[in-house]
DNA sequence: ACTTTAATTAGATAAAAAACTAATTAGAGT
DNA sequence: ACTCTAATTAGTTTTTTATCTAATTAAAGT
C-alpha cells in the first residue's frame, strides 16, 4: 500500500486510473488515449499493478485492466486519518463535534 | 493540487505529515526525528510546502510547520471521487444505496 | 505454418529526485 | 560588533523514474 502513493505520483497514471473509472479497458486503449509509446504505457500499467491499484486478465489477445477500489479507499482513509476525520472503513457518517 | 500526489509519495514526507498530526512543529525537530541531513529534511519541508500540504511561520529564529487539512481533504476527496464514493466536500454522511 | 493484432520485455538514454557537505542567511543574546 | 543557534541555499553526486526503439511473446485467424 505504501507504493500507492508512488504510484499515483504520475499525471498519466492518474489519468488511468480516472478512465478506468468507468469500466475496465484493454491496455491498447490507453495506448491510444495517451500521446506516448505503447511500452510507456506498459511501464505505467505496471506500476499500477505493482500498487494493487488495478487488476489484470487477458480476454483473447487483449489484457484487460480493472481499477481496484480497496487499496485506493485505504489510502484516502490514511489521509482522512492525516486530518483527524471521522472516518472509518465502514464510513458510518455519524458526526462529531 | 496535483503537486501533492508527487508530495505524498515519499515515506518521509509522509512520516512528517503524521508527526504535524498532533499539532506545529520547528524545522529542527524533524532533523533531530530523522536520521537524514539538516538540509535534506529542509528540501522535503520544501517539497510539501509548494504542494501547500504544510504551512510555515517564523518564531524567533525557529520555523514552525504545521499540517494544511485542506489540501490533504481535497486529494482524500479526489480518491473517494475516483471509486465512486458518495462523497461531497461538505460530507453529508448521507448513504446511498 | 504463417500472418496479423495486441501487448510486454530488453536495453539504452535523458530527466528528475534525493542525498550529502560546505557556505550563507536570520534572528537573539552578550 | 560578535557569537551562538536555527535553518536555508548552493553545488555536487548518486539513484530512480520516464521515455524511446527494437525485439520478443501470446493468442487468433488464414
Amino acid at each position: 500500500m505504501s507504493n500507492a502513493f508512488k504510484a499515483l505520483a504520475h499525471p498519466m497514471r492518474r489519468a488511468i486510473l480516472n478512465i478506468l473509472k468507468d469500466g475496465p479497458k484493454a491496455s491498447g486503449d490507453f495506448a491510444d488515449a495517451f500521446d506516448v509509446s505503447w511500452p510507456t504505457v506498459t511501464s505505467h500499467l505496471n506500476v499500477l499493478k505493482e500498487a494493487e491499484l488495478v487488476s489484470t486478465e487477458r480476454r483473447g489477445n487483449s489484457v484487460i485492466y480493472s481499477l481496484n477500489a480497496s487499496i485506493l479507499e485505504e489510502v484516502a482513509l490514511g489521509l482522512f486519518d492525516l486530518i483527524g476525520r471521522p472516518q472509518t472503513a465502514a464510513d458510518t457518517g455519524e458526526e462529531v463535534s
